[in-house]
DNA sequence: TTAGTGATATCC
DNA sequence: GATATCACTAAA
C-alpha cells in the first residue's frame, strides 16, 4: 500500500484534517483506519496549541508536514498529532480515533505510542505512517471537543472529521449534522 | 460525576 | 522554585 506522501500533509490542516479519515494508520506492525481527525490551525487559532507562540512543546508544529507529534496530557495519555501546511506555520492533525480504538487515549495505548515519536517523520520514519488503500467513505464535519480554552468562535469551527460508516457510496463531503 | 496523573507554561 | 492547567479515560 503506498504511503501518504510530503505533498498529503503539505495543504492546508482542515483540508488534511478531512482526508485522513479513512486512511489507514500503521505503527509497531498494526494497522488500524483513522475514523476522527481534527484541525488545529495555526497561531490565529486560539484552541492550538502554539496559539501563544513557538515554544519548547510548540516548536515541532513549526516543523515540516508529514512530522508526528506526540504529547502526554493529564499526565497519562499521549495524543497522536501530524504536521501539515508549510514549514514554519503551526498546524497539525489530531488523530481522535480510529475503528478499532475510540479516544485519542486508547488509540495511542493500542499502537503502544508514546513521546519517542515525537518529531518523527511520518514521510520517511520507519515507526509510524499512514497509508491510502484505497477506502472511500463519507466524511461529516462537527465542533471541535475539549477546547473550552479556546474563543467562542473557535469552539465553533467545524473542524472535526468523523468517518461515515453506513455512506460508504458517497464521495461527497461535508455532511453537516 | 469525579478522581487520577505528570509535563508544561506562567508566575513568583 | 511553586502552582495552575490540560486537544482524556475509567469507574461509579
Amino acid at each position: 500500500m503506498p504511503r501518504l506522501t510530503e505533498e498529503f500533509y503539505h495543504r492546508p490542516c482542515v483540508q488534511v484534517a478531512r482526508d485522513l479519515v479513512g486512511k489507514v494508520l500503521v505503527c509497531g506492525g498494526r494497522r488500524m483506519r483513522v475514523s476522527q481527525t481534527e484541525a488545529y490551525c495555526g497561531e490565529a487559532d486560539t484552541a492550538c496549541h502554539a496559539s501563544k507562540g513557538r515554544t519548547k512543546r510548540t516548536e515541532v508544529m513549526y516543523m515540516p508536514a508529514g512530522t508526528v507529534y506526540v504529547y502526554l496530557c493529564y499526565g497519562m495519555h499521549w495524543m497522536l498529532n501530524l504536521v501539515t501546511g508549510e514549514e514554519g506555520q503551526p498546524e497539525a492533525v489530531l488523530i481522535r480515533a480510529c475503528v478499532e480504538a475510540p479516544g485519542p487515549g486508547r488509540l495511542t495505548k493500542a499502537l503502544g505510542i508514546t513521546g519517542a515519536l515525537n518529531r518523527t517523520s511520518a514521510l520517511t520514519g520507519e515507526s509510524l505512517w499512514l497509508e491510502d488503500d484505497g477506502f472511500v467513505c463519507g466524511v461529516s464535519a462537527h465542533k471541535r471537543v475539549g477546547i473550552g480554552y479556546a474563543s467562542q468562535a473557535d469552539q465553533d469551527r467545524l473542524w472535526r472529521f468523523v468517518l461515515e460508516e453506513n455512506a460508504a457510496d458517497s464521495t461527497e463531503n461535508p455532511v453537516c449534522p
